[in-house]
RNA sequence: GGGGUUGUAAGAUAACUUGGUUAUUCUACCACGUUCGGGACGUGGCAAUCCCAGUUCAAAUCUGGGCAACCCCA
């Protein structure tokens, strides 16, 4: 950071990690801490948030989910029980050990995930196939300590997500319950973020430690880093049998449950800035946008008076969104400009002397900077439209993008060349851990997921042997 | 996991090589006045050497450690 002025002074092309810590500390989203690996969400971040559980605890209602919390610290016998689960957790558990002076007799985990906790409980509830589906979801947070280094909302060693736990009587149930979550979370990434994303099913190497299968979403930000933004593990009955989840079935028959478990974190809201911002700062798609619209007052001193009363009543005809009236007299209006750009309100309307004679003002959109003259009375359909607009562009953008950055290859070198353009590889692939060691090893890209409509056809391009898969390989977080 | 760069006020910086009085400048912030259709101006004011240790008569400056941010490679 050379330069003093207020707005960002990195490019999103050039400076991509500079510009990404510029954004989200000059639009008042985050604030590092001492800790390393723990922000500060500040409002307008977690306002987003806030829309985001609301949002889902509605979907989620639709589908017979239901909400509990469970405690933040989890006895270490009890981490241990499901031993695949452990394995892949244990090197970023974050343990208790004391209070005061006095060493606890068991070290309590901080939980990095809460299925261990979750179904010890789940195991006390369901005995009978009445006692099924089991729905719970807990919002939280969450401590995994990463080493490497962190990157405020996308890799941080505290987060918040939702977790949900589903428990059925069906192998059948548990898998479409597992397709069903990850429906709810695209809806989500669409219709809240505009964010676009690959579905896909992970491979055995990247998968939940403890799952049979783990479903994901994956995007790609502009930096050419592709990035999971959430996952629906298919968890089997590995939990089930470790943990003793059992019930009666209609036939009097003992089983163990078929189990579930899904997560939506606070990194979409960073995969969100990443992704729609600009070298003037954020811009928030307008269904998570804190204020969707500002007035700014176009002050004289001799209309003074007059624009500030038009301005309170266009702040009055807009009441059915969030919108702000700018009418501070210690900053000039471009100086508002600069400042509304720069913390991505979507809609600006500036609102002067001239425009008073003629019933107007001026519309100016954060998505294109487009700057339009709407007559008073079509402001509010206006309003609507633009904001319905903003949305779909910022969506229709980034899914251009992203389908524009997928490339077919059939070789390592053709591969390498894709991904050295910041781009996605799509392949036919064995699905083999060898192979994909070797691309990784090759191409420094490692597999997002595997597709779940397309079909392989012929021979895995690695080894020669036959391909089960189309999947999606790139540079990753 | 390996290598590198950096840390001075709310933000950005100067002084560091060659240790020395009251730590420079711009922005922000506070007060008053004049301004306002794309980051206005004047006057006055507030405000900092990341933490711990060492060397020294003397440390922002030299040495070691810690913490943090960023970059590159695996």
């Amino acid at each position: 950071m050379k330069e003093s002025k207020e707005g960002l002074t990195f490019k999103k092309d050039k400076d991509f990690s500079e510009w990404y810590s510029q954004v989200i500390q000059k639009a008042e989203l985050a604030e590092y801490t001492n800790v390393s690996g723990c922000i500060v969400f500040r409002p307008r971040a977690y306002y987003i948030w806030e829309t985001v559980q609301s949002y889902m605890n509605n979907e989620f209602k639709k589908i017979g989910v239901r909400n509990a919390y469970f405690p933040l610290l989890i006895p270490e016998s009890l981490l241990k029980k499901e031993k695949e689960n452990f394995q892949g957790f244990n090197p970023e558990v974050a343990w208790v050990t004391k209070t005061g002076d006095s060493e606890l007799n068991e070290r309590l985990a901080i939980r990095p995930t809460s299925e261990t906790i979750m179904y010890d409980h789940y195991k006390k509830w369901i005995h009978s196939w009445k006692d099924l589906p089991l729905k719970i979801n807990q919002w939280n947070n969450i401590l995994r300590w990463e080493f490497k280094h962190s990157v405020p909302f996308l890799r941080t060693r505290e987060f918040l997500w939702q977790e949900g736990h589903n428990a059925f009587s069906s192998e059948q149930e548990v898998q479409k319950d597992t397709l069903l979550i990850l429906d709810v979370y695209e809806k989500t990434l669409k219709e809240l973020y505009a964010i676009p994303a690959l579905k896909g099913r992970k491979s055995e190497k990247e998968k939940f430690a403890g799952a049979v299968y783990t479903l994901s979403l994956e995007t790609l930000l502009s930096n050419g880093k592709a990035i999971q933004c959430c996952t629906s593990h298919n968890l089997g009955q590995n939990f089930s049998r470790a943990f003793d989840i059992n019930f009666l079935d209609k036939n009097e028959k003992k089983q163990y449950v078929w189990q579930n478990s899904w997560g939506f974190s606070t990194r979409t809201i960073g995969i969100m800035i990443a992704m729609h911002s600009d070298d003037l700062g954020l811009v928030v798609p307008p269904m998570v946008a804190e204020t969707q619209i500002v007035i700014v007052p176009i002050l004289f001193d001799e209309s003074k008076g007059k624009v500030l009363k038009k301005a309170n009543e266009l702040f009055k005809l807009l009441k059915n969104y969030r919108v702000y009236l700018d009418s501070r007299e210690d900053y000039s209006a471009g100086w508002k400009f600069n400042e509304h750009e720069l913390k991505g309100i979507p809609i600006r309307i500036e609102i002067g002397p001239k425009d008073l004679a003629k019933n107007q003002v001026v519309l100016v959109r954060r998505d294109t900077l487009k700057k339009e003259i709407v007559k008073i009375k079509d402001l509010n359909k206006k309003v609507e439209k633009t904001l319905q607009d903003i949305h779909n562009n910022l969506y229709n953008k980034a899914r251009k993008f992203l389908d524009d950055s997928i490339v077919n290859v059939k070789n390592i070198n053709d591969m390498k060349k894709v991904i050295g353009k910041g781009k996605i590889a799509k392949l036919n692939w064995c699905l083999g851990n060898k192979c994909e060691d070797i691309l990784k090893e090759k191409t420094e890209s490692k597999s997002l997921n595997i597709s779940l409509t397309e079909k392989a056809k012929g021979k895995c391009f690695a080894c020669g042997n036959k391909a089960n898969g189309v999947a999606f390989f790139g540079k990753s977080y």
